[in-house]
DNA sequence: GTTCGCTATGGTAACGTTACCAACGATCGA
DNA sequence: TCGATCGTTGGTAACGTTACCATAGCGAAC
């Protein structure tokens, strides 16, 4: 059998053909489902094809008129993010079951990176997009720069662009949660969060703005931290809200990086004595795991980032599917959750 | 410009060509870095290029001979696992800088999706694989069942299979985890892990044993649970050994589920009102955020998925570099860190 | 002025695959 | 018995690309 692997090749139609001793058509009809094979002839052929490890060359495949490539190409902005773990595995989920395999490509938040693997995708002939934008400028993703290539958009939506979106209830979320701290009898709320050019952040910010307003309170600019994108910068943030004479009750963090980085000043402060009745409540945007054990009561404005990548994938899927292309550009909002601000751990000190 | 997109197909090297006025290899050799082709003339190219929105289709020039495909598969267990999100971000990160791409599967470890997966990949001809294997038959993942693809195995090796691999120093990790337990004075210490039959778990069950059998203790089986895959399962161990009567002092989790799992029984039973001084300390094979914040003492030991990610990825790339097939097969240990039990986050009661 | 050498350009074939058509033999009805 | 039909098989061409070869043009050197 050596002698049939030599060279580190993969072996081709023609190869196994020649070992079953039939023609390279009747080994493609065979693997195509054997219709109008006599039956001897398949077995000798799927014995050839064992016997030489043969797999179909899709590359090749692909290249006939009519036939496609079986890729999706997903590309988002942090793998390391759980969330986005959990978003690409709702997208692979879904892309399998529907006999697609997804190209993967990190854009770390760079939009010229962005740009290069949309770029690398097309050449590779996926047949259709999901995308987490990074921001900036939207030009390499109008459609016919796309060469037609369905596209969805992911967690974000990018200003101009008319196109398939699946997006958290980013702005009803915030608005609810907010809601929850000034039920509660604060008013005077801490934010935390991204950047105003980041969508969700600028989404964020409106619902907690709105139910704001809606006590007649306008938002303290003093209270309102909003450029962490990593978890240090908003550990920062945090202090720089509590160190304020007339610190916040609460805090606003608007997803998980934020409230990590919030938390973290949190127990370095009870490490140092501090008194937990001092310390705000939080609302996080994003749950994590283990909310439930955290020293001061948080809670949590959750989702799935699972189902929002299975939507995504069932959103572009359905675009592929016979006249898919002609529905106009769909918006779908998944519901997150709040939950009920749960009692916080108590331990009884020594 | 509409009717140049029209039809929804990706225009191909000739279209180019006949819109700038030159032959498809004038377009190639342009797309090729321009060589040998006269500067007005690239120009005309490039300009047709960018008009067109064409992009060179990968799967035809992957299909030339001595071309490769730029493609390296990845297979993993579970997405959703923050810790693997981060293996394949650093897999991502290591391929692109060499030029690769990467597709992504997830085998929810089922090892016929993973026969699936590494058929599907090889018949995309890739130049490599990445498998965090699922355990089971070895027989598919043979070098000559796959096509003298390279691979590389990560956090697990299959027995009986002489391939690269890249583990986590599980056993000294384990064992460093263990001792420390013992060295503050603890000596019935329950076990939580993966079944044997998953090598990961064998390998930290060992390390934890070994510790314990240089104190002369032989592992209590009623103190060990390893059947946990998930974390309700992990947390119904975690009451199971908690309900004993005569319950662990401490408690070793082999991995991050089983120690979210633990926590989260130990976070009920103290709203519950337990007394946080009869609940056993921790020590978790695997760090997660915020583990500072606890109730009780949680050690950890921690380690980089990312950079076992980028790890596995070098030496896969590095087989791909010329005379990189004849090096025998490597085996990486990637170091893993105990962090100081820290002190946990004592609160006052009110 | 002829030849040499170089650059620039284009035609052709092949990579692995399968839709299409042609051809073969067998079966069947008339 | 003969033509028609059907099941089965194989040859050919084309998908988009580029290595290779051929050729045309042009300046330099003798």
């Amino acid at each position: 059998m050596s002698e049939l692997t030599q060279g580190g090749r993969q072996p081709t139609i023609k190869e196994v053909a020649v070992h079953a001793g039939v023609s390279p058509m009747t080994v493609s009809r065979t693997l195509a489902g054997g219709v109008n094979v006599r039956p001897d002839l398949q077995e000798k052929v799927l014995a050839a094809v064992r016997e030489l490890g043969y797999h179909r060359n899709e590359n090749a495949r692909s290249l006939r008129p009519g036939q496609t490539s079986g890729l999706i190409g997903v590309a988002i902005t942090n793998l390391g993010n759980p969330y986005y773990g959990n978003f690409a595995l709702g997208v692979e989920e879904v892309a399998a079951e529907y006999g697609r395999r997804i190209v993967l490509g990190n854009t770390g938040e760079d939009p010229a990176r962005e740009r290069q693997l949309i770029a690398d995708f097309i050449g590779r002939q996926v047949e259709g997009l999901v995308l987490v934008p990074s921001g900036g400028a939207s030009d390499h993703l109008q459609p016919e720069r796309l060469g037609d290539v369905p596209i969805v958009l992911a967690s974000r939506r990018v200003y101009g662009l008319d196109v398939d979106a699946v997006l958290l209830d980013d702005v009803g979320g915030a608005y609810r949660g907010t809601r929850s701290l000034l039920e509660a009898g604060h008013t005077r709320i801490g934010f935390l969060g991204n950047v105003r050019s980041v969508f969700t952040g600028q989404r964020r910010y409106e619902g907690f703005a709105r139910a704001l307003a809606e006590r007649g309170i306008e938002p303290d600019e003093v209270l309102v931290q909003r450029d962490q994108q990593e978890v240090d910068s908003a550990r920062a943030a945090m202090r720089r809200l509590l160190d304020l004479d007339d610190a916040p009750t609460a805090v606003f963090s608007a997803n998980n990086r934020n409230t990590v980085g919030a938390l973290k000043e949190i127990g370095r402060r009870l490490r140092a004595g501090a008194d937990v009745a001092e310390l705000p409540a939080i609302v996080s945007f994003d749950n994590f795991e283990l909310a439930e054990l955290m020293p001061v009561p948080v809670a949590v404005i959750d989702h799935d980032a699972r189902q929002l990548g299975r939507e995504a994938a069932r959103l572009l899927l359905s675009r592929l599917s016979p006249g898919g292309r002609r529905v106009p550009a769909r918006l779908v909002e998944m519901p997150v959750t709040l939950s009920a601000s749960p009692v916080p751990v108590v331990v009884s000190g020594d």
